[in-house]
DNA sequence: TGCATCCGGTCAACCACGTTGACCACCTGC
DNA sequence: GCAGGTGGTCAACGTGGTTGACCGGATGCA
């Protein structure tokens, strides 16, 4: 037993506490996606993918993306789309294509792997959403995915705002 | 018009649309929140506020609390604990003392300059929360806590997990 | 009581990942 | 046709994290 222990009980999260402050909860909620995401990734074989790599698949799998979307879609400079992007590529993920519309733009596609991975993706993830609705049931992560949903079309009006986080 | 525009619709969000994953709306509504905390807290004076002392002087309000505690707080290693806590002494907003339970310790207390910073942001975050009611109404922002609040719940058997997103 | 072990804190080296700034090649609109 | 805007790249750098080694006080047990 620690000496924290000792001065204090441990912190108990109660439901809907109004004492946690929600950026508290969204951040435990998708650290908890996140992290959980990633081991299931391992333990099927996949290693060294990074936490924005889903994003990305995601954003090619409709359409050529390039590395300045990704920067948009992600929050971040340029450049530093364009490392992650390189390490996509390195990793077999995706491959840099031409474009028939603009001669400096080399828009990301998935590869075979890639597509392997957003499907493993996709089913690992339709288990974290089926381990919520077995928690709290179906209706209610409804209401929070809708919760969420709307606030940020009544903030942003529409228009998804960039994914990463702080 | 952007090439990317050109290729295809802009990304739009619809409610409770099921392609957008729970991660996305949570990293999104987390940033969001705490973008705006942070643009509040600098239109009023406090400048050079990171992230992460919210929920340091959160956890100090209620009792000391040691560096180490802070590292679990965060989920980051204790080295990082102690260069935040080193930050924050810097900037005036904690206080190390000494620990009459344990010699070693060296926990940290609020200053009064910390103290209204809590307070400060304590107004702003209830703000914050106030505006997600005028956008989707009291009881669904309730829903989106107590959601939460549950699927942790469920998760973490009650503790508290590590604030600190990926 | 003495000793092995545990644990809070610190120092130092390092690194992952982002940033800014400068630049080139190509596109776009007047 | 040219000015300005935009996608991409290179290079230097900074922030904020990591690991590893270590000290000294606390703890548990023979």
């Amino acid at each position: 037993m620690t000496r924290a222990a000792e001065r204090s009980e441990p912190p108990v999260l109660t439901a809907a506490d109004p004492e946690v402050p929600m950026a508290r909860l969204l951040a435990m909620a998708y650290r908890h996606l996140v992290v959980e995401l990633h081991e299931r990734l391992q333990a099927r074989g996949w290693h060294d993918v990074r936490p924005q790599y889903g994003y990305v698949l995601l954003a090619c799998r409709d359409q050529p993306t390039t590395s300045v979307e990704v920067a948009a879609l992600l929050g971040v400079s340029k450049q530093a789309a364009a490392k992650l992007a390189e390490a996509m590529v390195g990793a077999g993920l995706v491959r840099r294509t031409r474009s028939d519309l603009d001669a400096r733009a080399r828009p990301l596609t998935l590869t075979a792997r890639g597509r392997r991975l957003l499907a493993v993706v996709e089913e690992v993830y339709a288990e974290l959403e089926a381990g919520w609705a077995d928690a709290i049931g179906r209706s209610r992560v409804k209401a929070v995915r809708s919760g969420l949903t709307d606030v940020l079309v009544s903030a942003y009006d529409g228009a998804l705002p960039p994914v990463r986080p702080i």
